[in-house]
DNA sequence: TCTGGGGTCCTAGGACCC
DNA sequence: TCTGGGGTCCTAGGACCC
């Protein structure tokens, strides 16, 4: 039995970049540090909220998407730069880099954080060892500091890099949950937001602890599957395995954009429509996959939004058909009011690859499928009469067995082969 | 003179089939 | 003449995370 799969036993790490984008703006130009810095998009375009900030920024009171205005009340001297994704990038593929240096077994979350699972690296040294040297290393070739979290499973390894920040290297073992865990305030844990806090505080849960010895029926009411495996992991237990391949593993691809004013303008529109298929077909090629249903998104100028999807009936890849169906689902639900946010995704992808390999086992299971059936109706014909066989019950619309009867005589047949 | 853009997962209702 | 319950697919929305 592969160690990675059970739950038992397992060293796990969580590695998480602290104030990504600002401290690879600091590396990149060392005059930044010690000073609030904050990333923020263009105000002019109506992008202007806070992005990520330097601990200095975040001392004033900065917090990621707070209005730029509202930063710089609070911090007047601060420094503001637009984001540089392909520096960012570029940072955590090295970064990405170092880690499976160490094992293979490395889960991208995001671009500045992502799960280890080093249980079978002991040749490496201790657990705390292993995290020192990836810290450091880390800091030495990139000049980004980071915090690791170590624990049994990938949300105490998570919850545990969080304990101790910047450049903080955190155990939780599972007999530390009552001492570190438990007392943290709800809203701190992993997986539960406003709403989620909110709720819980109606069964009078404030504190992870509280969830921990919450009855599970009462959570299951008020979160559905949800609360028991919020329970669950308010008691250590989270058995997800550190999946390597989940980066491949797209389910969607989508882009999205705000207008820089509100608009009602129907080319306009059209045209930003356009826009994003295009970026959407370019994106699904780079990835090679082709996909099954297209969704777009309606955000309208008082922040109402609706979503609408379509299933296709076929695979579709380029940025016409896509535009197509996506201008369609637009102007059959559009309102006409004026619209601040437009958006398409692609759904349901199948590698290119894959989606051949579907097509030739669908036929193969097909006619696999139709073969067995020929010599089934040969076989019970011959044991039962052609009677039986012709009854029109025993056959559905397209001429096939009814699944009822094949259930009826088809163990027999199994018998028999 | 506020609130971006990229995702994942879950829920719930209706259609349809058996 | 009246009517159950399970399963799957499709669509829309919501919660959450970085």
């Amino acid at each position: 039995m592969n160690k990675r799969f059970s739950t038992k036993g397992r060293i796990i790490f969580h590695v998480d970049m602290n104030s990504f984008y600002a401290s690879v703006e600091m590396a990149y130009n060392p005059d930044l540090k010690g000073k609030p810095l904050a990333i923020a998009g263009d105000p002019e375009k109506r992008k202007g909220i806070i992005v990520t900030s330097s601990y200095e920024a975040r001392a004033k009171g900065v917090r990621t998407t707070m209005p730029l205005w509202k930063a710089r009340e609070l911090c007047p001297n601060l420094v503001v730069l637009k984001p540089n994704f392909p520096r960012y990038r570029e940072a955590s593929k090295h970064i990405f880099q170092i880690m499976s240096s160490i094992t293979p077994y490395v889960e991208p979350v995001s671009i500045d954080e992502g799960y280890m699972d080093v249980t079978e690296c002991a040749h490496l040294g201790q657990p705390l060892d292993i995290a020192k040297h990836l810290q450091k290393r880390i800091k030495d070739e990139l000049d980004l500091p980071c915090s690791i979290g170590i624990a049994p499973n990938k949300f105490l390894a998570k919850m545990a890099s969080d304990m101790k920040k910047p450049m903080g290297i955190t155990i939780l073992r599972k007999r530390e949950i009552p001492e570190k865990l438990w007392p943290l305030p709800i809203e701190d844990m992993y997986g539960v937001g406003e709403k989620t806090a909110n709720k819980l505080k109606t069964l009078q849960i404030y504190t992870i602890g509280d969830l921990a010895k919450a009855d599970v029926l009462h959570l299951k009411n008020l979160l559905g599957i949800n609360g028991e495996r919020l329970k669950n992991r308010a008691n250590g237990i989270d058995p997800r395995p550190v999946d390597p391949d989940s980066v491949h593993e797209f389910k969607s691809i989508g882009n999205s954009q705000t207008f820089p004013y509100d608009t009602a303008d129907e080319t306009e529109l059209k045209q930003m429509l356009h826009q994003l298929s295009e970026k959407v077909a370019e994106r699904m090629k780079r990835k090679q996959v082709v996909c099954e249903n297209i969704q777009i998104m309606i955000r309208y100028f008082d922040r109402k939004t609706i979503t609408r999807s379509h299933k296709l009936h076929d695979f579709v890849e380029n940025k016409e058909d896509i535009y197509r169906v996506a201008v369609d689902l637009f102007l059959s639900h559009w309102t006409g009011e004026a619209v601040r946010l437009l958006g398409v995704t692609a759904q349901h992808l199948v590698e290119k690859e894959e989606m051949s390999k579907q097509l030739d086992l669908f036929s193969y299971e097909h006619e696999a499928k139709k073969e067995k059936l020929y010599r089934a109706i040969d076989y019970l014909t011959e044991k039962y009469g052609k009677e039986i066989i012709q009854k029109p019950e025993a056959h559905d619309d397209d001429g096939y067995i009814s699944t009822s009867f094949q259930k009826d005589f088809l163990d027999d047949f199994k018998h028999k082969e």
